[in-house]
DNA sequence: TCAGTATGGGTTTTT
DNA sequence: CCCATACTGA
């Protein structure tokens, strides 16, 4: 009854997660401690050991190339084709099940996922047609408030304005845009989960048929799933599923988009006896590195409690590196990544983690200057480019008349002489009516005029032969014809530069996905509907260059799960990391923490960190003080390359004159990154300083009331 | 209708 | 400073 292979390999803690009982589990597993090794070993053992079939299996992740990689070790390791277990993400597993019951959920079945480009597109064209001001009426906020609900589980109708007008506003667009979407069969990312819930809530009948079915559920990253993910879970598990769950509440850093840290206490109160793992031996790090984690993380509150150790060597110290500006900091970087080639490394062992991709462009310029090659991370995506989803509106369109965003984006796409005022009198006509604007626009012809009703005629009639013409090709000619037809790709052909070329290649590439593109058996739609779906859901990340060697440049955020031998967090400096805004609340300075924690747990060998006294940013210069998460790491895992002279630099230093005589102490001593006392706001830290003189703007950031600029002359500051 | 200029705003990201 | 969008003039 064992199966001594799944369990080689694997230390105690590990193997006994594998093996547990058939009862709720949760698996807290530090960064680097083998966690999706137990996650695919304990499905492997559920069905070589417990005799589980494939078939009563669901396991979620929350991205693709998790949920890839997952299915990728399955099915070596059972050595069957995994199709039967259901793998996938949580939008993956929705979007699935909605296809399958769209009756139940009303939902067209012609229904399209639109992502949060289009999905903006939308809540802006409601909010211009209301003629309500978008300053005052931001259309990401709005859409922020609409996919915040969602998240929780709330309708528009379970919404209440107490009272407030702004709220009542927002509730009402929320529910506009809700129509509209309803209207034109698009379903966003959040009406996923929040469609797939329901389902599940409001019908005994698939509930019952999903708990038969599943009653093994695992789940990857569960710290990362917010309300509707969690309430989805647990009702698909009901009293007699045996759930799975793996995360590690230190690297929760997604609450800023409604993920729920406290979830994995939920879930140990919902079901009550979850046997409770710990995986804490790290098998990436050096000692250094690890303990530095450690100590950083320590200071949260509220944690679930874990320390990683591990067996292996001490390895070298994190080095500190205090940069002049941004330039030096590339420059060291790129010296380090030069000295690590030479040494024979490979140049992709080596990552720059940054806090906000801006930070990107200084490394790009300075890897460009010294010729090494290198990847950008998390740019815009294949299927979210322009051109591809212009071509995708025409597909959209063709499948589905009502989809009216696939109509405005390209109705005069290329030119076709459809102007503002023919569409205009084509949208009233469809307000009016309650219509779309598909059959608005044939109902306007006769009445705009000769010209005007000519060209949208023109429109309408391609729009049907297209569909006539393509109907039975298959999914790459169907595709390919409807590019050419349409005049898209001559139309980009004539975009100057290589830009235009580089957007018909991406067309071709659009031709050459669908042709490689294998639907989904499992969920009964035409190969077309399938393809949007995938395009939409899985918007590509891996790009044609994958296999050349060169440096890795990504986000702290994007870096998470990944691994290198040697690690550059950049921009240490407080106001960039951590971030202005999140400074003044604190689960938001935990969160950062976590995400330094995370950038600091990546690296295998050497951890390089380094801050900037003086960085350019939005154009102006500033004047950071060190991270104080640099301070939190106790002094004996840190050494410091070039030791500075001198910490703070005055912050006088005069310009104009071009003289010799340098920094100038300022009267009252103020100096850059000095503590300072203010009557009201309190004490703070001296963040920038513009002009000079009594007149001098200067930024303080108060340790209570955040950052504020005062003038110098009246500001009255006292040096602490 | 389009190109060229003014304006504003600027964490993090997956799906 | 760099980008995306809005507005203006031919």
């Amino acid at each position: 009854m064992d199966a001594p292979h799944l369990l080689a390999g694997l230390n105690d803690e590990q193997r006994a997660a594998v093996s547990a009982p058939l009862a709720p589990t949760l698996v807290l597993a530090g960064a680097g401690s083998g966690k999706t090794r137990v996650l695919t070993h304990r499905v492997a053992w559920l069905v070589q050991v417990e005799h589980v079939s494939p078939h009563g299996i669901l396991a979620v992740t929350f991205t693709n190339k998790a949920a890839g990689e997952m299915r990728g070790r399955i099915e070596s390791m059972l050595g069957v084709p995994s199709a039967p277990l259901w793998i996938g993400t949580f939008h993956g597993i929705a979007h699935r099940l909605l296809r399958l019951h769209w009756r139940e959920t009303n939902l067209p079945q012609a229904f399209q996922i639109i992502d949060s480009d289009d999905q903006l597109r939308a809540i802006r064209k409601i909010i211009k047609s209301l003629e309500l001001d978008e300053s005052r009426w931001v259309p990401k906020e709005v859409m922020w408030f609409i996919n915040a609900r969602k998240d929780e589980g709330l309708r528009a109708k379970d919404l209440k304005d107490e009272g407030d007008p702004n709220r009542r506003q927002f509730i009402k667009l929320y529910e506009l845009y809700q129509e509209q979407c309803d209207r034109s069969g698009s379903v966003d990312f959040a009406e996923l989960l929040l469609r797939a819930y329901e389902l599940l809530r409001d019908r005994p009948d698939v509930l019952s048929h999903y708990r038969n079915r599943f009653r093994h559920v695992l789940v990857d990253e569960f710290q990362d799933t917010n309300t509707i993910q969690y309430d989805w879970l647990k009702l698909l598990v009901g009293p007699t599923g045996v759930p799975f769950a793996v995360g590690d509440d230190d690297q929760s850093i997604y609450r800023w988009r409604g993920a729920k840290v406290e979830n994995l206490q939920q879930y140990r109160r919902d079901f009550p006896g979850v046997q409770l793992f710990r995986l804490e031996q790290n098998y990436r790090s050096t000692g250094n590195i690890l303990e530095a984690a450690n100590a950083l993380i320590s200071n949260n509150t509220g944690r679930l409690g874990k320390n990683l150790w591990t067996s292996g060597e001490r390895g070298e110290p994190v080095r500190l590196y205090a940069a002049f500006n941004e330039r030096d900091e590339a420059d060291f970087v790129v010296n380090r990544v030069r000295d690590w080639t030479l040494k024979g490394g490979r140049r992709s062992d080596c990552a720059i983690l940054y806090r906000s991709n801006a930070q990107s462009r200084t490394f790009e310029e300075a890897l460009l200057a010294a010729r090494i090659p290198y990847r950008v991370y998390g740019g815009l995506r294949f299927f979210e480019r322009a051109e591809i989803k212009d071509a995708l509106a025409y597909l959209r369109l063709i499948f589905n008349r009502v989809d009216d965003a696939s109509f405005e984006r390209i109705v005069n796409l290329p030119a076709r002489g459809i102007g503002t005022k023919t569409l205009d009198t084509v949208r009233n006509y469809a307000r009016a009516n309650a219509c779309s604007m598909w059959q608005a626009a044939g109902a306007c012809i006769s009445e705009l005029g000769n010209r005007l009703g000519q060209s949208l005629h023109g429109f309408l009639v391609l729009i049907e032969q297209l569909d006539q013409q393509t109907r039975n090709l298959p999914l790459h000619e169907q595709v390919d014809h409807v590019i050419n037809a349409t005049g898209l790709v001559a139309y980009y052909k004539q975009d100057k530069g290589d830009r235009g070329e580089a957007k018909v290649e991406n067309l071709e590439e659009l031709v050459t996905a669908a042709r490689g593109f294998e639907p989904d058996e499992a969920a009964q739609m035409p190969a077309l509907a399938n393809f949007l779906s995938h395009a939409v859901l899985e918007s590509g990340e891996d790009q044609a260059d994958e296999w050349e060697d060169g440096v890795q440049m990504m986000t702290l955020h994007s870096a998470k799960g990944l691994e290198f031998p040697i690690v550059f967090m950049c921009g240490m400096e407080d106001g960039l990391f951590p971030s202005q805004r999140s400074i003044t609340d604190v689960g938001g300075l935990e969160e950062e923490r976590r995400l330094c924690y995370v950038g600091t747990t990546r690296a295998m060998k050497q951890l390089f960190m380094s801050y900037a006294e003086q960085r350019r940013l939005h154009g102006t210069d500033t004047y950071g003080t060190p991270s104080r998460f640099i301070k939190e790491i106790p002094p004996e895992f840190i050494e410091e390359i070039r030791p500075r002279i001198q910490v703070s630099r005055p912050v006088y230093v005069p310009r104009s004159s071009g003289s010799g005589r340098m920094e100038e102490e300022r009267p009252g001593g103020i100096r850059l990154g000095q503590r300072v006392r203010h009557q009201k706001f309190g004490e703070g830290v001296v963040f920038n300083v513009e002009g000079d003189g009594s007149n001098a703007h200067i930024q303080i950031n108060f340790e209570r009331h955040g950052m504020k600029t005062l003038v110098l002359g009246y500001a009255n500051l006292e040096p602490v």
